[in-house]
RNA sequence: GGGCGGUUAGCUCAGCCGGUUAGAGCGUCUGGUUUACACCCAGAAGGUCGCAGGUUCGAAUCCUGCACCGCCCA
């Protein structure tokens, strides 16, 4: 049974990710029974890669999601990808320009089959990143939002939606990026804050001599589409001008002063410009008093013939030269330093276009109801609850959706247009002839549909649905949403207002909003700042589990996580521990004469005596308790997605007390050629119970363990379906615990006080071991392992040690001394102090707590009681130490 | 402008529905060539819990204000 000395995770981990995969042993059945746990994918983008983020979200859902499967739930996660509309389109014809050729050259047709080309070859990346991460999810029912039933369901939902009179078409004004030739909702600009200047031009008032109105603007260049200027109404300034117009500069075209809102009399002059065709709020106000919408740029931000002289020139351009020519005209009268929000598209940067066109919206009040409704409700719960705010704060302002995008890459709009009459017919299928004359003469809406529509519908549409599959009557609602806050409204908040008006009950019933991978500086990663963290590198590098679990130990709900080198390489450390310490079971294993064994049953096991002293040997008592205590604490930080803590919770009991404590015991017992000894089945078993507990959190190191210990036994297939280890009553064991404290309270005395004394860790002492209660008794059982652990003989007497004895520490219930040399009194007086000090504080807040009636009065008994045992105990520590000083 | 969150050991963070001497990992220091592991073992040092008030017998924990940092929405 040759096991290598260090971990090399390289070395298994491809193969059980293969294996897991081939073994179809994360495939789900919708008949299998049982209480149903269900979870889709946040569907990456097909063309993309995984980046670290991806990685932690994975392994959250992962542990999640493995643990559900241990505890024998019928268990899918649903994996599969996003076509994103946008993205990959510009990475597409980013491709075709290396090549010279744009789009439109290529045409509408050709370059689909090009963005599908670029799908087939590259769309499996993410795919196979995963299951090298070793995510369990069910590939037989992988998923891409341009399939066809997903297809389907878009088409669907489209028309229910425009047949509810919850789609209109229309025009208005949206945010349009110049370079991606398309609209945009709200959600997809992002504001930023930028150095900009407010210009303050002039106009002349008309049939008034020597009167001007003063606007102040950001976008001079608007100017040029001007069809009014605004005061406000309860501004006494201007009151006389109500109805009167000014001349507009540059174009000398007169426009009206209007009274509206719109200008706030307290921001600059108290009048604005009005530029219905290039500005949402004047878009507003235009509509209110019926003004002209004089469109001065185009879709390519250049500006068009109705800005006169300036036509063609870029939107830019065309600003300085405004500019330059109001100043020859004298009326550029003011430039201010500005800060301004720039709103850019999230894709390109591109700084976007205010445009009034005619687009598809979705009406979104109706939806939002009964999604802030689910909410309240508690019918879908957010983790951490505080996030409900921010989906509340979004859904009570919602504003419609914008859906209609002009790119070539997506869901084209079902709907079409009659060259006749020139009605549209909207369709589940293609129609022969227009629905409301009958012409033939049809052509298809050329718009796509936000990708988001689509990727709101996943946790149904993935399903099956609209067919109403087994798949859906099972594992819709699914259970849980595990995902960033990033898109909380772009996606969350969408699938809820969609699955709840198709499916008529909510997506999820739990929403865990993970936080952001940042860098030692908690910095956000980024590919402009060069720190991110490619998870196959580290991987490779560290081994998946050591990256997992670095990722999990900083996984705190609601607060961002903080991955660096040495964070991975002491998880690595934490895997290499538990490869070394099932490398000390296989070598005695082999000198005892051992095989790989493992429990008949997983469920509960119980230690077995010694056939001969008919005792259970207590370091087997004391395991199986501390693993049932362990196994009650990592489920219940799991069930509350506290990833941090039952990354904490196994980290501690496997490395500090499975290791530290158990295996050290053990050492000594394990006897040559004794065979399959009653020890020897409770060592094993406690060792495979410990690798069921840490299986969700490091998949591949336990398998690896688990299926060399399990060699041959009649058992399940992978660790990854054994049962996960449950909590019993029975299973504590009060008196072992106590036990085994006695044993490690007297072993660390003994060391602290060597180490204290500065005296040879080879050098065996012998002391005295004094102690007033029962703690001596049980000490004295434990002589052998102090001894073995300690380097010390000792002998037991009851009572109190000598007030004058040297190299003395105590505890609350024992006194240690050690027969030492007489040479080490500076040091022992020095600690005698520093402790004295803390025991002193202790002992004087004790004693004013329980001289105060106040106190007394009020405080529950049982603190009290607390405070009062407490005191004494400090009281009889600290005439210990009195005594020990006197003596030195 | 509106909203949310943070400030605890050198670093990264737990703890916060009030109640023992505030914890962990990493780092630091001291010592260690015990045939599982130096990716290790043993031990130690290190914190006025951002500041100022308040509530309470009792506050890192609850309330108010302030400062600084971050995020989201307009």
């Amino acid at each position: 049974m040759q096991i290598e000395k260090v971990y090399e995770p390289q070395r298994f981990e491809p193969q059980w990710a293969q294996w897991w995969i081939d073994s179809g042993i994360f495939r789900a059945s919708s008949r299998a029974g049982g209480r149903v746990f269900s979870l889709v994918i946040p569907p990456p983008n097909v063309t993309g890669v995984l980046h670290i983020g991806h990685m932690l979200e994975h392994t959250e859902i992962d542990v999640t999601v493995r643990w559900h499967r241990m505890l024998g739930h019928n268990t899918l996660w649903l994996p599969g990808t996003d076509h994103a509309g946008i993205a990959t389109q510009m990475v597409v014809e980013r491709k075709l320009a290396e090549e010279g050729v744009n789009r439109l050259d290529l045409g509408r047709e050709a370059f689909e089959k090009r963005v599908w080309e670029w799908k087939a070859q590259y769309g499996d990346t993410i795919k196979s990143q995963m299951i090298r991460l070793g995510a369990s999810c069910d590939w037989s029912r992988e998923r891409f939002t341009l399939d066809p039933g997903l297809s389907r369901a878009v088409r669907e939902v489209f028309v229910q939606l425009y047949e509810k009179g919850l789609i209109y078409r229309g025009e208005y004004m949206v945010n349009w990026c110049p370079r991606c030739q398309t609209a945009l909702s709200d959600l997809e600009v992002s504001h930023t804050e930028a150095a900009g200047h407010l210009w303050h031009l002039r106009y002349p008032v008309n049939g008034l001599k020597d009167r001007y109105l003063v606007v102040a603007t950001t976008r001079p260049e608007t100017m040029l589409g001007d069809t009014a200027v605004a005061v406000n109404p309860t501004d006494p300034r201007y009151a006389d001008l109500h109805g009167r117009t000014v001349q507009l500069p540059l174009m000398d075209r007169e426009i009206p002063i209007i009274a509206d809102e719109l200008a706030d009399p307290e921001f600059g002059t108290g009048v604005v410009k009005v530029t219905p065709a290039h500005d949402p709020n004047d878009f507003e106000a235009g509509r209110r008093h019926n003004l002209p919408k004089i469109q001065v740029i185009d879709e390519h931000a250049a500006m068009t013939a109705a800005a006169g002289p300036y036509a063609g020139l870029d939107r830019f351009e065309a600003r300085k030269r405004v500019l330059a020519d109001l100043e020859k005209l004298g009326a550029l009268v003011k430039i201010e330093e500005y800060k301004l929000n720039l709103g850019k598209c999230d894709r390109c940067k591109t700084v976007v276009e205010p445009l009034v066109s005619t687009q598809w919206f979705v009406k979104t009040k109706p939806l939002a109801e009964k999604a802030i409704q689910a909410v309240e409700s508690g019918r879908i719960a957010f983790i951490p609850a505080n996030w409900s705010k921010t989906y509340f704060e979004w859904m009570y302002n919602i504003r419609d959706w914008c859906i209609s995008r002009q790119l070539w890459w997506g869901h084209r709009i079902p709907a079409w247009h009659c060259g006749t009459c020139k009605q549209i017919t909207v369709a589940r299928e293609a129609p022969a002839a227009c629905a409301h004359c009958g012409s033939a003469e049809i052509r298809q809406d050329t718009d796509v549909l936000d990708t988001w529509f689509s990727s709101g519908l996943w946790p149904f549409s993935t399903l099956g649905w609209p067919e109403q599959t087994e798949d859906l009557a099972v594992y819709y609602p699914t259970s849980l949403l595990i995902t960033g806050f990033d898109i909380l409204f772009f996606w969350v908040a969408r699938m809820a207002m969609l699955g709840i008006e198709f499916m008529g009950d909510v997506p999820f019933r739990e929403v865990y909003i993970h936080g952001l991978v940042r860098d030692a500086e908690r910095q956000k990663m980024s590919k402009t700042r060069g720190n991110t963290i490619d998870p196959l590198v580290v991987t490779e590098k560290y081994g998946t589990d050591a990256v997992r679990m670095a990722l999990l130990q900083g996984a705190a709900p609601g607060t961002d996580i903080v991955l660096t080198e040495e964070r991975m390489e002491s998880s690595r450390a934490f895997a290499n521990k538990i490869w070394n310490a099932a490398r000390f079971l296989f070598l005695h294993m082999e000198r005892s004469g051992v095989e790989p064994w493992v429990p008949a049953s997983l469920e509960e096991f119980r230690p077995e005596a010694d056939p001969v002293t008919l005792a259970v040997p207590i370091e087997d008592r004391w395991i199986f308790s501390r693993l049932n205590s362990c196994a009650e604490q990592a489920n219940h930080a799991i069930e509350t997605y506290r990833y941090h803590e039952a990354a904490q919770v196994l980290w501690h009991f496997f490395w500090h007390e499975f290791c530290d404590w158990y295996l050290e015991l053990k050492k000594q017992r394990f006897e040559e050629n004794s065979g399959l000894t009653p020890a020897w089945r409770n060592t094993l078993a406690a060792f495979e119970t410990a690798l069921r507990l840490l299986h969700p959190a490091m998949p591949f190191l336990t398998e690896e363990l688990w299926q060399r210990l399990a060699k041959g036994a009649e058992r399940p297939a992978s660790i990854a379906l054994a049962p996960y280890p449950q909590y019993s009553q029975q299973g504590a064991d009060h008196r072992a615990e106590r036990e085994i404290e006695v044993l490690q309270e007297v072993v660390t005395l003994a060391r602290t006080l060597r180490t204290e004394a500065k005296l040879d860790p080879k050098l065996q002492l012998s002391g005295t071991l004094y102690s007033r209660n029962a703690g001596l008794g049980i000490a004295e059982r434990h002589t052998a392992a102090i001894q073995k652990l300690a380097n010390v003989a000792l002998e037991f007497r009851a009572g109190e040690a000598p007030k004058a004895a040297v190299a003395k520490r105590s505890t609350a219930e024992f006194d240690l001394v050690l027969n030492v040399p007489q040479s080490q009194q500076e040091a022992l007086r020095k600690r005698l102090d520093k402790d004295r000090a803390q025991l002193q504080k202790n002992v004087a807040s004790g004693t004013r707590q329980l001289n105060d009636p106040v106190f007394l009065g009020k405080a529950p008994a049982h603190v009290v009681e607390t405070i009062r045992q407490k005191l004494a105990e400090y009281e009889a520590q600290l005439r210990k130490i009195d005594d020990e000083l006197a003596g030195l």
